[in-house]
DNA sequence: GTCGGCAATTTTGTTGACAATATCGTTGAC
DNA sequence: GTCAACGATATTGTCAACAAAATTGCCGAC
């Protein structure tokens, strides 16, 4: 019978890998799948950008058949779409599926924010209550948004954590792929990066009080604000 | 520029094309990721199982490197664990995961049933209130689960449909690729079939009256219901 | 100049062979 | 009988070559 094992190297999302680009020595699958789904998130490459078997399999010193492997995985993700005989492009996001996703996203984003109030002492959050003041505050003002950007992407990171399901977690980081683009558009939207940073520090503060509830209505709204302001803004967006 | 295609055979979940044993001729590659991804989800292939490539490319007349393609894909779903050198199995879902499942489950079929509801007209659920009243009564009291489980999967086919969101409908069949073994046990609990009834029929009520927010907050009672049995029947599921 | 068709090139699809690794069974020492 | 070492087998990992299809560039008819 065999054994759970070990599971060296998952292929799930769950731990990262840095994802710089490829080494001198050859990738292996779980590097090639993330370096790529790494460069589809942050727009290195575009959507509708093709994605060529040969170039990738150079660069990463690897076989075709290994990148065609990563696509198929990509692809299940809704990362890429394939069309046979004529390869792999960057999946190409409508606004009516951001809409869709940002749907999805309200609902766990806040059971992420309950749960994680929920496993933790409410001690645990005062370093990002700290965090989120005034220094967060002045980033805005001098419009540091990539500031603004790393430390929203460390509440993120502390809340998916402390929620402590893989599943969701999973799930959020799908979603976060596809929408990290659109996410730093909105943010240099007049406005919202105040906006974003008063929400977010109402909902650090009912996590520093343990308040899961109201935690996962206010993360809520935080996510409702943003969508509205893609609603108001989407034509210069897109 | 590449202009977006006809996508004539998308790989997502989305058209689920009839998953049935293997046709004479060859299959193409989501015929055989959708047929492993369906075996899996109704326990032909049980948990911890260990899926040969030379098995499945013979099986269906393909090569190995296509069966690992789809290995590609069905691991990235979280379907099947892959261990380099000592190949792919199904994955093991255990208790712990189940819940955290259930968690995001819960949200997301709320977010179903609200979309669906916001989304048509009242008199669209009526059918199914009908179907949902006598004969499935019968059904429960007969112990005839096979047709209780085919209405309920209707119903959630028809909410799904409805909702109109394919992010949350993708997510959603990934979730019940793993669950629906687990929802065959609970349903043959004492008392569960029909507390689902009840609990279904209210849900149905509310969807009639076009009462969305009603309905989310039955569905995700519904849930929790489910989960209940889950808790305390846990020692004999497993 | 535009259009259609033809050939050259590029890219994807598929296969089979080979290497690397793990698994299983056997043998033999103790 | 137990255990370790070893060899045989099975399975996965890798690759390169070939086939099929699409794309591109070119040429000539009009």
């Amino acid at each position: 019978m065999a054994l759970s094992p070990p599971s060296p190297t998952s292929f799930s999302s769950q731990p990262r890998p840095d994802p710089r680009n490829p080494p001198g020595p050859r990738a292996n699958r779980a590097d090639l799948f993330n370096v790529v789904r790494e460069r589809i998130a942050r727009h290195d490459y575009r959507p509708g950008a093709k994605l060529l078997e040969n170039d990738l399999a150079r660069e990463f010193k690897v076989s075709r058949a290994q990148v065609r492997e990563a696509f198929g995985a990509l692809e299940s993700r809704g990362l890429i779409l394939r069309v046979p005989n004529r390869g792999a492009e960057v999946a190409r996001l409508d606004i009516s599926q951001m809409f869709e996703i940002y749907d999805v996203r309200e609902v766990l984003e806040g059971l992420c924010t309950r749960l994680a109030v929920q496993n933790t002492k409410p001690a645990f959050w005062q370093p990002l209550v700290t965090l989120f003041g005034k220094p967060m505050e002045r980033s805005v003002k001098n419009g540091d948004f990539e500031d603004y950007i790393e430390k929203l992407q460390l509440l993120q990171r502390r809340t998916s954590e402390a929620a402590n399901n893989r599943v969701l977690t999973d799930m959020l980081a799908s979603i976060h792929d596809k929408t990290r683009e659109l996410m730093r558009r909105i943010i240099i939207l007049p406005g919202r990066a105040n906006d974003g940073l008063q929400q977010h520090r109402a909902v650090l503060s009912a996590m520093r009080k343990g308040d899961a509830l109201l935690a996962e209505k206010l993360k809520r709204e935080n996510i409702r604000s943003s969508r509205e302001f893609l609603v108001r803004y989407q034509k210069f967006i897109l």
